[in-house]
Parts: structure tokens; sequence; C-alpha cells
RNA sequence: UGGGGUGUCGCCAAGGGGUAAGGCACGGGUCUUUGACUCCCGUAUUCGUAGGUUCAAAUCCUGCCACCCCAGCCA
């Protein structure tokens, strides 16, 4: 698994030789979300390049809620990001900062920079500023730029008082009215707004722009390299001027990166939350929501979603990954490492007529064929079974080889049988197979040795337990929903969710607590759900099918 | 038509003058008490495109084309 490093470790790679900016320094990175919403898999890539990052090096990364708008920002998904970023592996340590611990010196800051005339106050409104922005061929017009140090010093100080309505004026940079780049056309830093922050309630009135709060965060908290997505690249010459001209010790460096697609899921917060406001889901945690939380649910583990981002690297290409990336990472980790376990989705009745009508046998199956250290459990064999209705035909197709008249069928670990027929209602629906089993095949192998090509699966009805089983599959059904051109809503998978409520698993599922995977044998991997499973009535998720090869109506 | 980016297989992605890694997906085979897993084999004469430099170009030069980002007192 030796990949060869993607650009950003290049980069460091030569900063941190003899000379390089950072020779002599440890990496130190920062991952910083707005606590605005739930973290998505796309976050998961951003946490994976910050923290992997720092972990590559030996170096540190800091965990900083980057809480400057008071208008968006809440309190209560703060301890929703710990606990997703902490459930990914993820670990900051005692380093757990917010923008907002900074507000005193980022005021500082702008205090310095009005007194070099590199900021001034103007009294623009929105509108206006937006009127005299120019375009790519003009310049902007910024009428209060030569505004007198003093009186801009004063007129900040009453922004601060609270003396200044809202959106009366800002403290703006006094850059470059004519850059080709609009983010240098003397960019607000800081604006006026009343209404209370969840941290720093009404101490503050006005507040910085990220462009300005984002470097000096990064410059107080030493971070070396200041590690975003690609759309911040255009404020990469503000984030520079900001840090070259505040008195500040270290200047970090930033550095982007594309952000991650995936095919048929929608990423951006407003339509994930149109998506729950709809009642297409149930809410963040819905287990085909791309949230960690749903994802979670679902019964993704952290090590794939991990390896996922790993392997697909990192560039600045924007791109689209196939879901079925994902879905193979978490089959490559699940395989390994989920017990096995036999339920039956779509109960039909199997008699084994020669078997005694009140006998029970144990049979002591492997946990995991992968893995001998996970042990053996047991289950019960009787006369009465339950298998999947799938796993008979009366009048089989082409390459079928699993029961149907005439044929022989190992059931998984106990023994071989043949079927011998099958009873229908009036209707002509199969409601029960007849097999007669080989009396010497217990365990599952022939005394004369011939192959039996399927083996399937089953359960006793003596102790089967009851089940619902949540089938989900991809929300979208086109590949791309999250293109800004596409109505996303218009492309909805009607099927993302099939309900069995009579699904009959094997007892020892009763205990599944959600944090353990199962493999439900040829079926796929189920976790429990997180929410309303419980011993009285157990509900398992599908995170993923296991792949198949057969292909029905073969003929 | 200003500025900043990006273009290598269906999807990711290495390679930065010496003759196209790898993974996913797909197809075929093998193995199998899971039609899973394993293992094997196959899959870009070609690197957005047109020229140029060179014994040699995906790699260097020039032009062109396509796509993405930017005109919030959002992040």
């Amino acid at each position: 698994m030796a990949e060869s490093k993607h650009f950003i470790h290049e980069i460091i790679d030569e900063e941190l030789k003899e000379g390089g900016r950072c020779y002599g320094k440890k990496v130190h990175t920062r991952f910083p979300p707005e606590p605005n919403g739930y973290l998505h898999i796309g976050h998961a890539k951003a946490l994976e390049i910050d923290f992997g990052t720092a972990e590559l090096y030996g170096g540190i990364c800091n965990l900083r809620m980057d809480d400057t708008n008071p208008t968006k920002e809440d309190e209560e998904f703060v301890d929703a990001i710990k606990e997703d970023i902490h459930w990914l592996g993820h670990d900051w340590e005692d380093r757990f900062y917010y923008a907002s611990d900074y507000f005193d010196k980022m005021y500082e800051f702008a205090v310095e920079l009005i007194k070099k005339g590199l900021a001034y106050v103007c009294e623009l409104t929105p509108e206006q500023m937006k009127e005299m922005r120019g375009d790519t061929s003009t310049p902007a017009q910024s009428p209060y730029r030569d505004r007198p140090i003093e009186e801009s010093l004063e007129l900040f100080e009453k922004m601060k008082n609270g003396e200044i309505e809202e959106g009366k004026m800002t403290l703006r940079a006094k850059i470059d009215l004519a850059s080709g780049n609009f983010n240098m056309r003397d960019p607000v830093i800081y604006r006026i707004n009343r209404l209370p922050h969840h941290r720093t309630g009404n101490k503050w009135c006005i507040y910085p722009m990220y462009d300005f709060a984002h470097p000096i965060e990064d410059a107080l908290e030493g971070i070396t390299h200041s590690l975003c997505s690609l759309e911040f690249e255009n404020h990469r010459p503000l984030y520079d001027w900001v840090v070259n001209n505040i008195s500040v010790e270290t200047k970090p460096r930033q550095i982007e990166f594309a952000r991650l697609g995936i095919t048929r899921t929608v990423l951006s917060k407003r339509k994930l939350r149109n998506l729950i406001e709809n009642g297409y889901v149930t809410g963040w945690d819905d287990p085909r929501m791309p949230t960690l939380c749903g994802l979670r649910r679902r019964g993704y583990t952290p090590e794939a979603i991990r390896e996922f981002h790993r392997q697909n690297g990192v560039s600045k290409v924007n791109s689209v990954v196939e879901y079925a990336f994902l879905e193979y990472c978490l089959r490559e980790d699940l395989n390994r490492r989920a017990n096995r376990a036999m339920a039956v989705l779509h109960p039909i009745r199997l008699i084994i007529d020669n078997y005694p009508d009140d006998k029970t046998e144990v049979f002591t199956v492997e946990n995991n064929p992968e893995d001998e250290s996970a042990g053996t459990r047991e289950v019960t064999f009787s006369k009465n079974l339950w298998i999947d209705a799938e796993d008979f035909m009366e009048v089989p197709e082409k390459k079928y080889f699993r029961l149907f008249p005439g044929n022989e069928v190992r059931l998984k670990s106990a023994y071989v049988i043949k079927c011998t027929g099958c009873d229908k209602d009036e209707n002509g629906n199969v409601i029960a197979v007849h097999a007669e089993y080989d009396t010497e095949s217990r365990g599952g192998n022939t005394a004369d040795g011939r192959r039996i090509k399927a083996t399937i699966h089953w359960v006793d009805q003596n102790t089967a337990v009851d089940a619902e089983i949540r089938l989900y599959d991809q929300l979208f059904t086109i590949d791309e929903p999250d293109l800004a051109d596409v109505n996303y809503l218009d492309f909805i998978n009607k099927d993302s969710l099939v309900v069995i409520k009579d699904a009959k698993v094997e007892a020892s599922l009763k205990n599944a607590g959600s944090d353990d995977r199962y493999q439900f044998l040829r079926v796929g991997y189920f976790c429990a759900d997180n929410k309303d499973s419980s011993p009285e009535h157990l509900v398992f998720n599908r995170a993923v099918s296991l792949k198949d090869s057969y292909k029905p109506g073969n003929n």
C-alpha cells in the first residue's frame, strides 16, 4: 500500500529540508469546521488530510470551530462535530479552540492595520458597495479609502462600542481597487452584527470576516500548513496579505485541494436539509444520508471511510468518485472483520421429510472464515427450517443451481439435502419446499465425496427470531444529482428504502448491538439500527450488499 | 472578452525528456461448505487539441479548446 505522495506532501517535504520554510519545525495543521451543520463524508476527506498529514510528519492537528458569524452558528453542532471526529478516530488532544477565542487579538490587529494606513472605515451600504465594485474591466470605487487614520480609528471604536447601526459601516483593508482578483478590491474585514454570539454573548457587535480571521487564527496557533478546499484559492493572496501585514511570529501557508464528490449523492448543506424537510429521509442521521452520523447508523465503519479517502488520493482536479468505490472499501473492511450470521429475508418453509419430528441437533459454525480467531457459534437444526424464497425454483432457469426438484444442495454447516417437491396455495404460490437429507452428510460433507455445488443459508424454525430488515439503496437515480443545473429532487430513488417486516434470523443475533457489524451469509453486511432496534424488536440496516455474480433471467 | 485553477482508461490516480504504475468498475477463468472472499488473465500504441524543439515528448516551448472557482457586510 505504498501510495506515492500527493502534491501537498511533496510541498511539505521540500519545506522541511534544510533551508526550507519549515526546516526544523513540527508540522502543524488544523481542522476548522464552522459549527452550523453536521459533518459529512466530504468533511471526512479534509479530516483525513488535516489530521493525516500531521500524523504522517509526526506533527499535530488542532480542532477549531470557525465561529466568526453569529447569525449562522450554533453551539448545538459543536458536540456532534466532536463526536463524529472522534468516531472517525482522529484526536486533537487538548487542542480544541474557537475562532472567537481570538476576537480580542483580531480587534488589535485591525487597529494595527488602521494605524499603518492599511485599513479604513467605510460607510458604503451593502448596495452601494456592490454598485461600486466595478467589473472585470472597471476598477472599484471606494470614496472613504482616504479617510484619515485618526478618523478611522475613532469610527472603528464606535463600531465596536455599538454606536453604529448595523450595515452602516465596515472596516475595509486598503489593498487594490483595480485588482483582477475581486477579493483584493479593498475587502471588508469587519462588519457590524448585533445578534448575540453563541460563546461571547453580547460582548461584541462587530465580527471579523473569514478572510481576515482565518489567517490570524492560523498564525496565532502556530499552524504551518493551512489546508483547505479549492474555492479558497482566490483568497490566498488576501490570506498572505493579512499574515504579512500584521505583527505575528509565524506565517502559515495555505494550500488548496479539490473537494470530494460522490456519484448518486448530494453533499451541499442546503440540499441535504431539503431532503429532510421534504420528508425524503427522516433526519440528518438517516442511513441514506452521506453525513457521518448517517453512515455510522447505516453500518459504515470509520476504517472503511478513512481508507476510502486515503485510496482516493489528493489532487486539484474536481472529481466525482463512484459510489461503488465507497462500497468496495466497506466490503473490504467488513469481510475481514464482521462475524457471519444466517438471516432469511424472504422466509419460506423447508421441511426435511425424513428427519425425525422432534429431534434437534446443534451445529458449530465458524464466525468468520477469514479470521479463525473470531471463533465459532452454535446454531440449532430441526425438521422445520426457514430458507429464502429465492433459493428455490420449481422450474429452474439456466445456470440456477440452488434448490429445485431433484437437485442437491448443502445447508450451510448442516446437511446435504435433496429437493423432492413443494406445496402451493390455491393461487399457485409456493408455500413450502420439501426435501430429504443425506444422513451421511452431517456437517455438510458427503460420505462418498460427491461435490455439492450450492450451499444455502437457513434458520431453525424452533429458535429463529423475528426481525425487521431495512434495505437501503442510493437516494438518487442519476450519477450527478449535485450538479448546479439539475433539480435533484426530480431524481429521487423511490426504492431507496425497502422494509422487510417478517425476516427470520438466527438466535445469536438477539443481542446484536449497534456497534456490531455482521455479514448475513450470502446477503450483505448489516448492523442493528442504533435508534430503533431492541432485543424485543430487532431492526437491522443493510450497509451494503454482497457482490453477486448470479444474473437472474439468464434463461 | 479580468483574475485564479484544472485537463493521463467508464471513475479515481501515478509518472515532470528515454518509450503509459496502481486501485475501482467491467469481462473471462480459478478456488470455494457464502454465486462472497482468494488467485489469475484481459482492458489507454496513447496522455484536451494543433504545431514546434529533440535521436527521443504525457513530460520542454507556442497557440488553441474545454471545464471549475471569484463581483456576500458567508465560510
